[in-house]
DNA sequence: TGCTAAGTGGAGACCCCCGTCCACTTGAGG
DNA sequence: CCTCAAGTGGACGGGGGTCTCCACTTAGCA
C-alpha cells in the first residue's frame, strides 16, 4: 500500500528523503545496529512515519544502500569493459573495498543481502567476474591459481576492517588491498596458497 | 567476595568448571552474543549459579579465553626464540590467525579486551614483536617497508572471517594468510603499499 | 546424625529494540 | 475556506537480553 514517492504529499516526500539521508549517515557511522528510534529522532520524525515509508528495518537498509549497490554494479561493468583485464580486476577490487571501508553499514548490508539480491543480477555479475578473472589470467598478469572465490575472501577480510573508525579503516583497507593485489599478480607465486575453499557455500 | 576455586565446595567447583567449558564451546560456535541463559541451561545450572561465579558476562568471557590468550603469548615467545626470525614471524602469524578462525568468540574477545589487558604484558609482547620484525628485516627475508602495525591489520582482517562457519573459516583464513605472508616476503615489493597507518590509535 | 554456611534455581526487575495502533494534524483540491 | 484523505507522533505490546533477589537445598564437619 505504500505509495510511490512521486505521488506522495510534498511534506511526506521531504520527510522520506530526510529519513533516508539520516539512515545512510548513521548506518555509515555506527553500522546497521543503530536503532530505528535513533534514525527517527535525528530525522525529526516519529517512528510511525518511518515505518509508514519503510515497513521493515530491512527494507530501509535495502533502500539506503541501493545507491552503493549500483556503484558496485557499475564498477564491475567498467571492469568488464576495460581492455586491460588485470587493471579492470585491480580497479574493481579497490573500488568495492574502498566503499566497504568508508561505510560501516555497507559491509553488513552487502553480506546480509547478497544471497537475497535478485538472483539474475547477482549471477550475471558473478559470471562476469569469473570471465574477467579468466581474461586476466590469459593476459599473464593474474596468477594461475587465483580463484574467483578469492574475491569473496577479500571482501570478507576487508569487511572486518569496517569496525574501525572511518579514517583509519580507509588507510588500513588500502594497505591490505595493496598487499593482496601484490600477491595476486602473476610471477610472485612462489608459495602456492593451500586448498581451494568453498566460499560459495556461504554467499550462495 | 567470590572465593578462590581451590577453597570452594566440591560441587560448586565442578559446576564452575562445567560452566567454563560450556561457555568456551558456545562462544566458539556462536560468538560472544550467546545469552548467559543459554550457557546456564546447557551447563545444567541456573543463571544465579553462573552469576555467583562470574559477576558479569565480561568476566566470564575473560576467564573463558584466558587459555587462548596464554597460547598467543607462548606462540609469541616461541617466535622470539626462533633463530630464524622470518620463520618465527610467519609461524606466530599463522598460529594466531588459526586460533581466530577456529573460534568465533576469540576474535571478539581479543579485540574487546586487548586495550584492557594488563598493560605490562601487552607492552612486553608488543615490544617483542617489534624486535622480531626488525630481526626478520635484518635477515633479509621480510620486506623493509613492513610495519609492525601490519600485524594488527592482519589480525583484524582475518578476524572478519570468523563470522563464517568454522570449517570454511579455517580454510579461508589459511588462504588469506598465505597470500599475505607472500606479500610480506622481501623481494616481492614491486608495488609499495600506501601510507603507513596509525592502527596504534585503535589497539593502543 | 544434625547444624549451618555455602550453594542453588527460577521468578522477575530493568532496559533496549522492533513494529503497531490510534487519536490528532495538515496539505491541497474544489 | 473547508473538507478529508493522507500524514503524523508517541504510547504501547511483545520479545529477548543482563543481572538480582530470595526461599530452598545440600555438602561437609563435629
Amino acid at each position: 500500500m505504500t505509495a510511490e514517492p512521486s505521488q506522495m504529499r510534498a511534506d511526506a516526500r521531504e520527510n522520506r528523503a530526510r529519513v533516508l539521508a539520516v539512515a545512510r549517515e548513521l548506518f555509515a557511522e555506527r553500522g546497521l545496529e543503530v536503532p530505528m528510534a535513533a534514525i527517527a529522532r535525528r530525522a525529526g520524525v516519529g517512528v510511525a512515519t518511518l515505518y509508514r515509508r519503510f515497513p521493515t528495518k530491512d527494507s530501509l537498509v535495502v533502500e539506503a544502500f541501493a545507491e552503493q549497490f549500483a556503484v558496485c554494479q557499475s564498477a564491475m561493468d567498467d571492469a568488464l569493459k576495460d581492455p586491460d583485464a588485470w587493471r579492470g580486476l585491480r580497479t574493481v577490487i579497490e573500488k568495492v573495498c574502498l566503499l566497504q571501508a568508508c561505510d560501516r553499514g555497507f559491509t553488513a548490508a552487502f553480506m546480509a543481502s547478497f544471497p537475497d539480491l535478485h538472483s539474475e543480477v547477482r549471477d550475471r555479475t558473478w559470471l562476469g567476474f569469473v570471465a574477467l578473472v579468466q581474461r586476466a589470467k590469459d593476459s599473464g598478469h593474474l596468477r594461475a591459481d587465483f580463484s574467483p572465490h578469492d574475491l569473496t575472501l577479500v571482501l570478507i577480510a576487508n569487511g572486518g576492517l569496517s569496525t574501525l573508525p572511518v579514517e583509519v579503516a580507509v588507510a588500513a583497507s588500502q594497505r591490505l588491498v595493496a598487499y593482496l593485489l601484490e600477491s595476486f599478480r602473476a610471477g610472485t607465486d612462489v608459495l602456492p596458497p593451500p586448498v581451494p575453499l568453498s566460499l560459495d557455500l556461504v554467499l550462495g
